[in-house]
DNA sequence: ATATTTTTTTAGATTAGTCTAAAATTTATT
DNA sequence: AATAAATTTTAGACTAATCTAAAAAAATAT
């Protein structure tokens, strides 16, 4: 069996390697696990030895296909969760992911299956993110990041690639939630930050790093 | 805070001291949380000194205020998931406890309480057990055991007070179903075993046992 | 190419929860 | 009341997950 822990690992690891070909380092897994690097080594060594990571000391680590599996099918049912607070009990999105962090090691295949059903077999978690299927397999829902977007261009806003609540609220507070029509109206070549118009109306100063976590949809 | 582990003796003592007024023996749940005398005494140990339960050595246990409130409410998470399960995601009473046994330990007050209210305040859980609100308090349902009823006397079938699946099949196999018509027609003097009418129809015999884990309400 | 810095691993300890075997205490039986 | 039996606790050990401090390896800078 997989622990709580161990699927708490994986997770963070597929999260990291979503964001480079290369090897995850040490480090990084202990940054997102909030522990030390030490401890990261002895679960790497653990989880080699379950063949869950391909794992040389010194060299990084990354999943195997058994851990990515196990991995997405964690984040699957984290994502589900979401929906179910959201959509059924009536949460805002900035406040699901702490529960969700917890109700994702709930063991039950039947489970899941039945609340993906009750929930209308949902593409997508509260925050735009794709929820994986049965197998694993995540639909490709295409969108981009509002960092990446041209001047003069009008997307609407799909989602966001970042959880915290501080984060949530801000976007909450200019106005930024799901569905919202955005217009790029320009870039600044130094820090890349951008001036939008929101919903046609409000314009906004915003930073690269906050464009970088929105999810947009272009026409 | 108080761990999973903890949260599930407490739960466990609690249900032994509903059947009884004496302390809770080291042995009765060693049973129950299916671990050794050794380890329950540790425990108990370590429960004392956060006040959850009063405890001597050798004299056995008993919950504090503290430690009941605790426990009520584990119970009422419990349920109110069971509920869930049940009527929201079509799952059979037979096959939620497990389940439950893991949504329970969930760390959300806000979540308990939406929960509570997306199923519109349930009373009682598919068992029939009562649901504490949100103080603690049990609601009075005033069902009886089968085992207690006479001989002509026509009940309500409310409710069970054994979940092993082994035991609600076996119900489910003579028809013993949540809201059926029992008829006691006859009581066995020697081994107080049963003959019972399920429905107006079929005769049935039962052991004292199986009456006994059975709740009904009578006109 | 060395030296310095950073990263990673090892060594040794700690805490929670569990176990077995032995000792202590309580309960039951003669 | 003394002995036997059952229950409970202690002693000592184990595993999972973590930590700190020191050692080893890799990356970077001179
Ligand atoms: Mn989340
Ligand atoms: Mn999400
Ligand atoms: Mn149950
Ligand atoms: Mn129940």
């Amino acid at each position: 069996m997989i622990s709580f822990t161990e699927e708490n690992y994986l997770k963070i690891i597929y999260k990291l390697s979503a964001e480079t070909d290369h090897e995850i380092s040490t480090n990084s897994v202990a940054e997102l696990t909030q522990t030390k690097a030490a401890s990261v080594t002895d679960m790497l060594r653990k989880l080699s030895e379950k063949q869950l990571v391909s794992y040389q000391k010194y060299q990084g680590v990354r999943l195997t296909e058994k851990g990515e599996n196990l991995a997405l099918i964690v984040i699957r049912k984290h994502r589900l969760w979401e929906v179910f607070l959201v959509n059924k009990l009536g949460f805002n999105w900035d406040e699901v992911h702490e529960i969700a962090e917890e109700l994702e090691h709930i063991n039950s295949e039947e489970l899941v299956q039945r609340l993906d059903e009750f929930l209308g077999f949902p593409q997508c978690d509260p925050h735009g993110d794709p929820i994986p299927d049965r197998n694993g397999r995540m639909p490709e829902l295409g969108y981009k990041n509002l960092s990446e977007i041209g001047e003069t261009q009008v997307v609407i806003m799909m989602g966001v690639s970042q959880h915290s609540t501080n984060f949530l609220q801000y976007l909450a507070k200019i106005g930024l939630n799901l569905g919202v029509i955005i217009e790029v109206i320009e870039i600044n070549d130094f820090d890349k930050s951008l001036t939008i118009k929101i919903g046609g109306d409000n314009q906004y100063f915003i930073s690269y790093e906050v464009a970088k976590n929105i999810l947009v949809k272009t026409f």
